[in-house]
DNA sequence: TTCTTTATGTAGCCCTTGCTACATAGGCAA
DNA sequence: TTGCCTATGTAGCAAGGGCTACATAAAGAA
């Protein structure tokens, strides 16, 4: 593959970052206090909630979420397909790294980081590793 | 480190993405054809030369290019410096995943990603583990 | 010299993701 | 009710990184 296409294969990866963030983010919170609300959102992301509404609106008219005025905001079954991948993926990875002998700290940032740019073949490498 | 500094930490990362992508090139290119062009830049890159062109313009502002009309893109010690320490970790994250039975294709693509999010701590683990 | 081609540069538009300042809505206390 | 606080929502600005259309420069062919 030339590196053009390995370049645009990696823009398109950037823009599906932030449903991969927010869908696991929302699904968290869902699950620790029972509902996401935009401001809590905003504060776990550390950004402005004014960012955090306006992305929201975006990945609800990409089919990720459901929201409305004043209400807590809800997966869509693709956001939860999109949440639960976006969860399984990161825990493997962190314990990849911890594996590796790299402190949990900074384990926890750089999975951050690389998580949206593992295919699907690498972290089935990963996985197989891990068993041994 | 909260989550929400987590996510400062990477957006930092995200800016310097692409002064890691065009200074590696542009050393690259210089290596293989002695000079670095605008036009050459972009067709490696996938871009337009328009937007390549301005992407310079603010990397000189941050001191890691020099040019001038009509002019090759020469790299400063501070883009010169940066550049290699990406070509370096770019080799010894492919070799990495390479190894990890992951296929060619497959991990130049990956590589391309991830990179600019692997700390120099995690960099050197992966080392470590190479040697054995 | 003039013409043509290719490389560079400029103008101006789009989208995403940050931000602050200001406007409402809802809930609770006095 | 009134008033206040917090959560949401709106308006509008900035920077980064895409784009096309058009303008100019440089270099080689005719």
């Amino acid at each position: 593959m030339s590196k053009a296409k390995q370049f645009k294969v990696l823009r398109k990866q950037h823009s599906l970052e932030s449903a991969e963030d927010y869908t696991e983010l929302i699904h968290e919170l869902i699950e620790e206090s029972g509902e996401a609300r935009t401001g809590k959102i905003a504060k776990e992301l550390g950004i402005s909630h004014v960012t955090a509404l306006r992305t929201i609106k975006r990945l609800q008219q990409q089919g990720y979420v459901n929201t409305s005025r004043q209400k807590p905001v809800e997966l869509t079954a693709k956001g939860k397909k999109l949440a639960l991948y976006s969860k399984k993926r990161h825990e493997i990875l962190l314990e990849f790294l911890i594996k590796l002998g790299v402190p949990k700290k900074v384990a926890d940032i750089d999975v951050e980081g690389i998580e949206h740019h593992v295919s699907k073949i690498t972290l089935d490498r990963i996985k197989e590793f891990l068993k041994h």
